[in-house]
DNA sequence: GCAAGGTC
């Protein structure tokens, strides 16, 4: 029997179908493959092992955190189901076939398979066939010649999961007990989250010490004398100095002469294919990057959208673009499917990362509009809009350039008109925003019909936006396509950040101020950078496994030796800490805390006994203490955290005498 | 109860 093993369900389907007729689904212990005559498909679902380390190092007060560098590891069966089934066919194999994805996880991920097969069958002879798309040509050429199983390559990836979970769990164990946040507020750190969270830190650190700086705008409105027709400008200098803005200001006249005027007709090409980065950032205006992740998973399970997992923003030749269109006409997007049918000749967008790894992110149906949830039906819109815009005519716009000058000083003005919307008809997510210039020639006389000084402030960088933070990390390299939501998530879920644009929580801070201070490393986008780089060496064979890994151990055993365990922990106490100040007590004056009770938590004041003001606080949910500041009580809003998203409870004195202004009234009801 | 990476 020849068994193939492919990285899931779906490419098991397809190569299955591919290869051989006849094809037939099995099901056994929920678990679907197929067979034709003497060939059995499997398909995995990913990883089916994960590293850990064995159950004797569970206890995290007990087990000294420095044992975890050179602990033992062991490999724990994470998909039982698939590994039963993967033993049972294995005993029956002559030949397999390891046809996971072609990329260094794929590599192990086909190693892990492999492990669970030779272990009941030793002698099986092996191959591994390599292709960048489940076409049938691509497949059959992969098939016609195997080639064997890259073991550098899959121990260059193992390498890295070695390193992670050393690291991870190290140094999260270390600063939860040095924190003493133990249970399911521990503080977790790791080689992507980390770094991400000092991005979202720094970024929070830079506007609060922001000082805003005042600078002058002169405008002026100017009219034409023939038409009537009035355009405003804006002074060419911004102003830092205030004489200098109203000297400028007080020469312009109530005339000024046009002496420079360009137009330009300028093409705008349409936006490149969706790869996952840039659909999850073009969805993050609906939903979460997370939620928008598990909506195309679904839609294309439901053979509505290609792989929503790509890094690659250019269409393969393969694809027949034409066809699809075509099939788009005949559903809900007809109109635009029209626009492009319409086209001579249709040249599609492309973007700046060709890889081969899967296309760009297209629509694979025709979607009925009744059978889609909200979101599902969002994401899919989405995605064929971008598509069809990805094909379209370009957007012409009508540019015009207006240098004015009035009494030696110069204004200019930029006005710009969509002649023809092209591709911006489909894609609508973006507004069209035209600014309307007259046309003026050179050495027109203008009568200046109003001007006016402003004084402006400069504004601090803004909080990133989970797209803006999904696409930064994948500039600095930091997770892949299939993480950075999970990343954020992750960070949402460990109250480390909150809200849309994003926000550290004091304990963010605390935990980046601290690991920066004793390993610096794991904060930084170059830990992944050099891990990379040592993978390839691994892959290519210029070095082991086993000494990239032995490296990392030492330099995290080198950043406890170096480390003044007691006093870092003493200061993270002390900056945690602050996480429960939630401001002056409206009584006494003292700090007002959080406090936990055998009933539950509450606000209570500090002064205590003295003083024995008190709020509650909603049972469940997270609670995070915000840097705004109520008005009225100078008290800490509140939010509060569940399962990933959170709510404002404001300021909690504020919605304490709500609450009895509330029952008070529902009290006199009752009585009437 | 630890990481990050696959996939559902």
């Amino acid at each position: 029997m020849w068994l193939i093993i492919t990285e899931k369900y779906n490419t098991a389907k397809r190569i299955a179908h591919i290869l051989f007729k006849n094809v037939k689904g099995k099901r056994e212990s929920g678990i679907s493959y197929f067979t034709s005559d003497d060939a059995v498909v499997v398909g995995l679902k990913g990883h089916v092992v994960q590293l850990d380390f064995p159950e004797k190092y569970n206890n995290w007060t007990k087990v000294p955190v420095t044992s975890l560098i050179r602990g033992e590891i062991v490999k724990k069966i994470t998909e039982k189901k698939i590994v039963n089934l993967l033993k049972k066919l294995a005993k029956k194999a002559d030949r397999v076939t390891i046809a996971t994805d072609y990329d260094r996880e794929g590599e192990l991920i086909g190693v892990e398979a492999l492990e669970i097969i030779r272990s009941v069958n030793p002698d099986v002879s092996v191959d591994r066939v390599r292709y960048s798309a489940i076409t049938p040509r691509d497949i059959r050429k992969a098939f016609e010649s195997p080639t064997s199983v890259d073991f550098a390559l899959a121990d260059a990836a193992e390498a890295r999961q070695i390193i992670d979970l050393i690291w991870g769990a190290t140094l999260t164990r270390f600063l939860s007990r040095a924190s003493n946040r133990l249970g399911k507020n521990f503080l977790s750190v790791g080689r992507v989250q980390s770094p991400t969270l000092r991005l979202i830190v720094e970024r929070e650190k830079e506007i609060e010490n922001f000082k805003p700086e005042p600078y002058w705008e002169i405008f002026a409105t100017f009219e034409k004398s023939d038409t009537g027709e009035s355009f405003l400008a804006k002074h060419v200098t911004r102003f830092d100095d205030e004489i200098q803005a109203v000297q400028a200001y007080e020469r312009i006249s109530d005339e000024g002469i046009a002496i420079k005027v360009t137009e330009k007709v300028v093409q705008e090409r349409p936006p490149s294919p969706f790869n996952t980065t840039e659909f999850l950032s073009a969805a993050s205006q609906f939903m979460s990057p997370s939620r928008a992740m598990n909506v195309a998973e679904n839609l294309y399970m439901n053979g509505l959208i290609s792989y929503p997992r790509t890094d690659n923003t250019v269409y393969p030749p393969s694809l027949n673009l034409k066809e699809i269109v075509k099939q788009l006409s005949k559903g809900p997007f007809s109109k635009e499917a029209e626009l492009v049918l319409s086209r001579d000749r249709i040249i599609p967008a492309r973007g700046r990362t060709k890889s081969e790894d899967h296309p760009p992110i297209y629509p694979t149906g025709v979607a009925d509009k009744s059978k889609l949830s909200n979101d599902e039906w969002k994401i899919y819109e989405l995605v064929v809009r971008r598509f069809l815009a990805t094909l379209a005519e370009n957007a012409v716009w009508e540019r015009r350039h207006v240098v004015v000058e009035s009494n030696g000083e110069r204004l200019e003005a930029r006005g710009s008109i969509a002649v023809k919307l092209g591709w911006r008809e489909i894609y609508t997510y973006w507004k069209v925003k035209e600014t309307y210039v007259p046309p003026v020639v050179e050495g027109e006389v203008l009568k200046v019909k109003d001007k006016r000084l402003e004084k402006k402030m400069t504004s601090p960088p803004p909080r990133y936006s989970p797209g803006q933070l999904i696409r930064l990390m994948e500039k600095l390299g930091l997770g892949t396509k299939s993480t950075r939501h999970e990343i954020l998530k992750k960070l949402l879920s460990r109250t480390y950040i909150y809200g849309n644009p994003i926000k550290p929580t004091k304990v963010a801070v605390a935990v980046v101020n601290s690991l920066s201070d004793f390993a610096d490393v794991i904060t930084k986008p170059d830990m992944t950078k050099m891990l990379e780089e040592e993978m390839d060496q691994i892959a290519e064979g210029k070095l082991t496994k086993e000494k990239v890994v032995e490296d990392s151990r030492k330099i995290l055993e080198e950043i406890f030796k170096t480390t003044d365990v007691e006093k870092l922990s003493q200061s993270l106490k002390q900056e945690l800490r602050q996480e429960l100040d939630v401001g002056p007590c409206p009584e006494c004056e003292k700090e007002l805390v959080i406090r936990k009770s055998k009933k539950g938590r509450f606000i209570g004041c500090s002064g205590y006994p003295n003083c024995t003001f008190t709020l509650p606080l909603p049972k469940n949910g997270r609670i995070i203490v915000t840097g705004r500041k109520c008005k009225t009580h100078s008290l800490k809003m509140i939010r509060i955290s569940s399962k990933g998203s959170s709510w404002s409870l404001g300021c909690p004195y504020c919605n304490y005498l709500k609450w009895i202004e509330m029952r008070d009234k529902e009290g006199k009801k009752e009585k009437e």
